[in-house]
DNA sequence: CTGTTAGCGCCTTCAG
DNA sequence: CTGAAGGCGCTAACAG
């Protein structure tokens, strides 16, 4: 519990230039910065963390708002929080994590307070009130998802559209012409959480656009493909490609249920997982993947706050992540549609 | 931006006064303190956090280490940093996720800026090293999970032994004398992660004094049930019954794994989760289950970190959490042995 | 029951 | 390049 006095009194210096020695906000000539951190390191000194917020005012500490819905997925959630966690790190800033049941209150609390110099936000619905409330607060506030009124607002996350796209366009490409799609638990896409939309609306447009037969299939709450995939093949029976973009769980649970339908992986049906937080190389079958990588978004978005707070950049904007595509060979041209259409007459 | 100062000029009162008033921790007469909660409303008044530190010498935040390794399950992870968080908020404090490599450097830092008034430290190692830090360094640490050397911490944790013999117990009861246990992935194991191996001792202890033949498997990197249950099935052919006390995937691809085997449960097998975090009702055959309550252990921790921090209640002393069993019907009397036999012979 | 006041430990302008 | 001193906003003795 040494303080700069101490260090100042053992450095026979003064505490402005203990205080100087430290920060290096000021030229400190080496002779004297040495007996300083000499001394800082015999005492074993440690700025105290609320008198530097103080006389600083500013906390060297970021939030987390990640609010808990009974359908969101703890093992992508903590994944992100991480990130943010470490980016913040390696810039000198701790994490705090909010989750109230308000997600509101958190925020306005860091904010009040000055607890934290910034907010990231996570898990951002369609209509997120935490967008509304960024926007009249004059507080630095990252946005890891883009809520559909984003004006104003500083957001970070993978261009879904893109990624949808690029999916799409990767069957097309191998030859196929119906397609379908298991999306995010009806839940989720009810709470309009909004990145599951946005792949959606994109992937429907894009077909259209294309002239490519599509259908989208949603689980329920038991997370599995079975249904899904059930569904699918009623809805769209000459489906030969199928666009994962969902839980790691129904995505795990993809292969077994086409395979109880006696459909193989890649060769009746190609299939890519889409903003996949999770790894597919392991799967019985390695899965095509469109990355959702929380490493990225997380840093762009801390970087981001960080340069909102010390350097005072508080333009609003939006930054998209370009999709990846990572092969793992789970994409091939359909079956010849003659030999298909032969078995179905058969 | 409003300070106490404001508030003491709006209401007409003294800056101590509004501070008492607000904190309550001295009588204030009816009407002055409504003049002031009045004053302080309007003024939209908030105690900035790094000044009430400072001059308090409390920080009201608590520090979670969660050391990230390679196998760690991220979604049990973040359940107790959550249950952690929730708890700590309803006494009043924050929380700060410590996430650095190295698992002491955060557990120093909070304690020597005073950055947090003490720390709940997470995914404890029998060897863990954070053990012998919080014994010499004088600042309130809770553990969730117990290392091999517990005395003079605090400790909270399922009591994993006592849940491996309920386990035991409970096929014992139904009939069973062959059992087969899948446990935690090697790497994990060999990581020393304590309360897989707190499980495992009780488990193979048990059987042995209660006369039980048994045997462990143990998965590896792919988190399926595959393996293990192929072994078991092979070095212990006579197993009616298998525990589980391994991870979400792994216990979720058991019931798969052994109606590849043609085995049912609970026909041919019954199976019980030990220390699941995860829900086992969803599953295509619900498995019976005793849980690993993070809100039960993470709740005890942070009320039993508080106390030592608020009231100075440090003794050292390990608090066990009872095992709570769940019965969904996964458990039965095994198939007349008879009836095996005669199944194999034929 | 209320007011006065001295710090809490650090940062940072202002002099030198 | 260094030192002295004021102040950040709040709490908690200490007086009345």
């Amino acid at each position: 519990m040494a303080t700069v006095d101490d260090v100042a009194k053992a450095a026979g210096v003064s505490i402005s230039t203990v205080s100087y020695a430290l920060s290096g906000k000021r030229s400190i000539s080496q002779t004297t910065r040495q007996r300083v951190l000499k001394a800082a390191a015999e005492l074993d000194y440690h700025p105290r963390a609320s008198a530097r917020m103080l006389a600083a005012n500013r906390s060297q500490i970021l939030a987390v708002t990640a609010p808990l819905h009974a359908d969101t997925d703890h093992s992508v959630h903590m994944q992100f929080a991480m990130e943010v966690t470490k980016e913040a790190r390696s810039l000198d800033y701790d994490t705090l994590l909010l989750v109230h049941d308000d997600p509101m209150e958190g925020m306005r609390r860091s904010a009040a307070t000055a607890l934290a110099d910034g907010v990231v936000v996570l898990d951002v619905d369609a209509h997120d009130p935490r967008a509304d409330l960024a926007r009249t607060m004059d507080y630095p506030v990252v946005f890891v998802g883009i809520p559909e009124q984003s004006e104003g607002l500083m957001c970070v996350d993978l261009d879904f559209e893109a990624a949808a796209r690029l999916a799409v366009d990767r069957l097309i490409e191998a030859g196929h012409s119906s397609i379908g799609m298991i999306s995010h638990p009806r839940i989720t896409i009810e709470r309009e959480s909004n990145f599951p939309l946005r792949f959606l609306a994109a992937f429907e447009e894009h077909c259209r656009a294309r002239g490519i037969a599509h259908a989208v299939a949603y689980p329920d709450g038991n997370h599995s493909a079975v249904g899904p995939v059930d569904e699918l093949l009623r809805t769209l029976p000459d489906m030969t490609a199928l666009v994962l973009n969902t839980s790691s769980d129904v995505a795990n649970s993809a292969l077994p249920a086409l395979f109880a339908h006696g459909i193989t992986v890649p060769h009746d049906m190609s299939v890519i997982a889409a903003g996949a937080a999770y790894p597919t190389h392991r799967l019985s079958v390695p899965l095509d993947r469109i990355p959702l990588d929380a490493h990225a978004s997380c840093a762009a978005a801390v970087d981001l706050l960080v340069a909102a707070i010390d350097r005072g950049m508080r333009e609003a904007r939006t930054v998209l992540i370009a999709p990846e595509y990572q092969d793992f060979g789970s994409v091939r041209a359909p079956a010849p549609r003659a030999e298909k259409t032969a078995q179905h007459s058969a």
